[in-house]
DNA sequence: GTCTATAGGCAGATAGAC
DNA sequence: GTCTATCTGCCTATAGAC
């Protein structure tokens, strides 16, 4: 535990993860994964039986990561204002080599995934947004941070924002649009001097 | 013209437009549409040889009929926040049965796409942030808005704003989740009482 | 765990008749 | 304009050997 994992299952989850983020859940096969990593599509299988497990190893790999994220800022002594900056850098991390936000992706592919897919990934807005929404409201509490409406609508603005943010600024293959846009957002939605 | 058109290209633009908004470009296929119109696979070849030529007949149409729509706002005798809160009516619409907007599908489509397509994706986006920050600079100048930074980036803010409302809101299928982050966007980016 | 081999289905696309 | 027929290639998936 704590040791780097080079077993063939993570570099399926990493080649996999890249792949979906890039492309989309419909616009990746198999094949691209073990052509990509030297092994049979059979192999493939033995890992992961069908493309929806595989689906769901990716959500869950993804969301835990995140969830790690989001404790270890609550567990620094960061300002409410200073976590959702980390947040958006957060994002930021994942726009870096233009791939979309996983989540985000499977939201536009939503309609076509399978349902224990489409569960975790309620689940990850759920707790981004549930997040969020704390630290907002803990900033109101304590003045450093001011918004109209709830926490927990601001916090869903945010979210949307981010997400949007992302894939617009996709098109356009520009970190400096995206961050533009995050700052904008924290400014205008939670700060407001 | 002005004639309503029943013809059979506009009636494969109708129905590959609904499965690109609700599958994405890359989880449909030819066999869908020529199914759902009752025709061959080879007759919708006739209308469109590729697929990459009816994706972009599809963008064509989506950003002429979007650019109709802003057209006549400005030919309207509509106040600047007015302009916004009609903008975000538009992408209402289009949410109201689960879809999402074409170009911000496509946006998460983009790496797959063929370079016609991609070009007039990013029209369609820069016609919008144009059409946005002269809403907002006219709100600006007549005191009717107020917002931090330029026309320009708010309006890039804005754009990400909506089409991320649209993406996270579908797994909720929920427009008054939709509606209300559209609100904070509009009231929150350029109101500022 | 990984391989070879193979299945069955669907993808986008074309030729040529009507 | 629409059809039948057909092609090639890729997709997900499985059986069984090593």
């Amino acid at each position: 535990m704590g040791r780097m994992e080079g077993g063939t299952a993570t570099q399926v989850l990493d080649v996999a993860e890249r792949l979906v983020q890039e492309r989309g859940f419909n616009g990746f096969s198999y094949a691209d994964v073990s052509r990509e990593l030297g092994i049979t599509n059979a192999a493939l299988h033995y890992h992961f039986p069908g493309k929806a497990e595989l689906g769901e190893a990716l959500i869950e790999r993804y969301a835990a990561r995140f969830a790690e994220a989001l404790s270890a800022l609550d567990h620094s002594d960061a300002s409410p204002r200073d976590k959702l900056e980390a947040y958006a850098r957060l994002y930021a991390a994942v726009f870096r080599d233009n791939r979309m936000c996983l989540c985000g992706m499977l939201a536009a592919d939503y309609l076509t995934l399978p349902d224990p897919m489409r569960t975790r990934v309620v689940a990850f807005f759920d707790e981004n947004e549930a997040w969020l929404a704390r630290v907002l409201a803990a900033g109101r509490a304590d003045k450093t941070l001011r918004f109209h409406g709830s926490a927990r609508s601001v916090a869903r603005t945010l979210v949307s924002g981010l997400e949007g943010a992302m894939l617009v600024a996709r098109p356009y293959a520009d970190l400096e649009r995206f961050r533009a846009t995050a700052r904008l957002l924290i400014d205008g939605l939670a700060v407001e001097p």
